[in-house]
RNA sequence: GUCCCCAUCGUCUAGUGGCCUAGGACAUCACCCUUUCACGGUGAAUACAGGGGUUCAAAUCCCCUUGGGGACGCCA
């Protein structure tokens, strides 16, 4: 069996041990997008071995957030009903283990690889020694030498189940990845002792299944984070016992947190779940991540999927680690929400406002003025829930930033004059040039001008001194709450 | 501890020996626009980790030091 290199073959494989990681969704990326520049396949392939901490629930939000980010896969598990969809699979690592286990069988009769029955204790006194000894904490099993019959028959009267592990003892001195973002880097075999094959349930471990399934996948290109760096090894020498040739490797930079270390939970949002909840676009959080270790060759900021996909290559990528700046992603997913159109925009935004339970005008004519009112000062979809509230009746309240303004000597006579002239009106919304002029009016009767004249106004429109400007504020609330405010405010004095 | 990777403004980066007096973006600050805030506009400040080589020439190539990170599992 041979990997064709003509054909481009990519593939992100999720452990479904958690929540899809932002480290996670630009891996996912950038093997899309390699694929897609090449015109080659995206396979999702789900590494669900550890069957502890595996868990459908983990599955269905890895691939629902890998479809919001709008990364479609040409094989893999199907996003609604699980179900394998492509001529490579089973997809599912869990329904390969006959495949392992014949691979495992083979490697075992030619002798590279053996059981061993080292227990965990007898493994960890090993380890301590090593590391006192300033050796590198590897297993040395007294087993490696037993023949495939010793150990069966030895299994078989003791009826007890051993791990196999690969034999490295033999091999070459030194191994090479050429790598497609590091150059060629070379690790000496001895670096890794015997490592496991299959633990002594049966079940594969990561090294093993991912050589054996990126083969018969036929996955030409293995893009990956640097963690998986020295496991390259390991899988180079699995390569070679089973006679297959390795895929190209490229390993990408990680995503530091502000301290520069590998970005976890700890500190703050770290999966597409909490950006979608936090109101942030999948368009702005796929190029901000894009942005992350690789650049466009013109130096553009702003790119959609489908600039993404024409220019990404690979020589673009820095192999150094890049630190996640929320701030920058804030200010994109800013530029990507002013960019939207407002009715676009409003279907983004109504499921924010609905689970902030703000009830508002229905008429989209309403919406999108309100929304052009608004947009400029959103930075994520949930700051629509602040910038609606106040336009809400039942949510209007006097804020303390007001009482300055309100404590002013004139403010009381403005107030008077804006409430009297409201309820001289009978239209329903006013126009801006309406208001315009009656603000005028407010003006000449009060004799107040300036700030002294538009902050208690604001404060009587939205409860607080700052906020969009009011001919474009006021012309958004009906002639019933306009009123109504002013009167709440002016029972305050 | 051992092995591996990495190193340009605070952050993301451009830069593949002369075009670098080091460019862009975010953030910061100032000014302009604006009867507030935001948006927008203009501008400023800020970086080649240190030391040795190689070369007529080094941010760019080599070595060392330092710093940071990752990996050393019957996790992936």
């Amino acid at each position: 069996m041979s990997v064709q290199n003509n054909k481009i073959r990519v593939r992100f494989a999720p452990s479904p041990t958690g929540y899809l990681h932002v480290g996670g969704a630009r891996t996912a990326l950038f093997n899309y997008l390699f694929a897609h520049h090449q015109g080659g396949q995206f396979i999702i392939r789900i590494e669900d071995t550890d069957q502890a901490r595996s868990t459908e629930e983990s599955l269905k939000i890895i691939l629902h957030d890998l479809k919001w980010l709008g990364l479609e896969w040409n094989e893999g598990p199907d996003s609604e009903n699980l179900q394998d969809r492509g001529q490579h699979g089973p997809y599912y690592q869990s329904r390969r283990l006959a495949i392992y286990s014949q691979y495992a069988q083979k490697l075992l009769q030619e002798g590279k690889a053996y059981y061993c029955f080292l227990s965990d204790e007898e493994i960890e006194a090993q380890r301590a020694k090593a590391i006192q000894d300033g050796r590198p904490p590897q297993v040395q099993s007294p087993y490696e030498t037993w023949s495939l019959e010793q150990a069966q028959s030895y299994m078989k009267e003791k009826d007890i189940k051993g791990v196999v592990r690969f034999k490295t003892r033999s091999l070459k001195k030194d191994y090479v990845v050429p790598d497609l973002i590091r150059g060629e880097v070379r690790f000496p075999s001895d670096m890794v002792g015997d490592f496991v094959l299959l633990r002594s349930d049966g079940m594969p471990v990561y090294n093993f299944c991912c050589v054996i399934d990126d083969a018969l996948m036929e996955i030409s290109h293995v893009l990956r984070a640097e963690e998986h760096l020295p496991n390259t090894l390991r899988q180079l020498m699995i390569y070679e016992a089973c006679g297959w040739n390795p895929p190209a490797f490229g390993h990408m930079s990680l995503i530091l947190n502000e301290e520069r270390q590998k970005l976890s939970k700890r500190q703050g949002a770290v999966s597409c779940a909490e950006f979608r909840e936090m109101g942030y676009l999948p368009e702005a959080l796929n190029n901000f991540l894009a942005l992350l270790g690789w650049s466009s060759p013109q130096g553009q900021e702003i790119l959609s999927m489908e600039e993404l996909i024409q220019q990404f290559t690979l020589d673009r990528l820095n192999p150094a680690g890049a630190v996640f700046d929320v701030k920058k992603l804030k200010w994109m997913n800013s530029v990507y929400l002013r960019a939207l159109p407002e009715q676009e925009l409003w279907q983004r935004v109504e499921p924010f406002l609905a689970k902030a339970n703000l009830e508002l005008p229905t008429e989209m004519e309403w919406r999108i003025r309100a929304l052009k009112v608004f947009k400029t000062s959103m930075e994520v979809l949930k700051d629509a829930e602040e910038l609606f509230r106040p336009i809400c009746d039942k949510h209007f309240f006097i804020s303390e930033e007001a009482q300055e303004a309100l404590a002013w000597e004139s403010s009381p006579v403005v107030l008077k004059s804006w409430l009297k002239n409201l309820e001289a009106r009978a239209q329903d919304y006013m126009t801006e040039e309406e208001f315009v002029a009656l603000q005028e009016l407010v003006k000449n009767e009060s004799g107040v001008k300036g700030k002294h004249l538009f902050m208690p106004l604001r404060v009587a429109v939205i409860g607080k001194p700052q906020g969009a400007e009011l001919k474009i504020l006021v012309p958004l609330l009906n002639l019933k709450s306009l009123i109504h405010r002013a009167q709440q405010v002016l029972n305050r004095y």
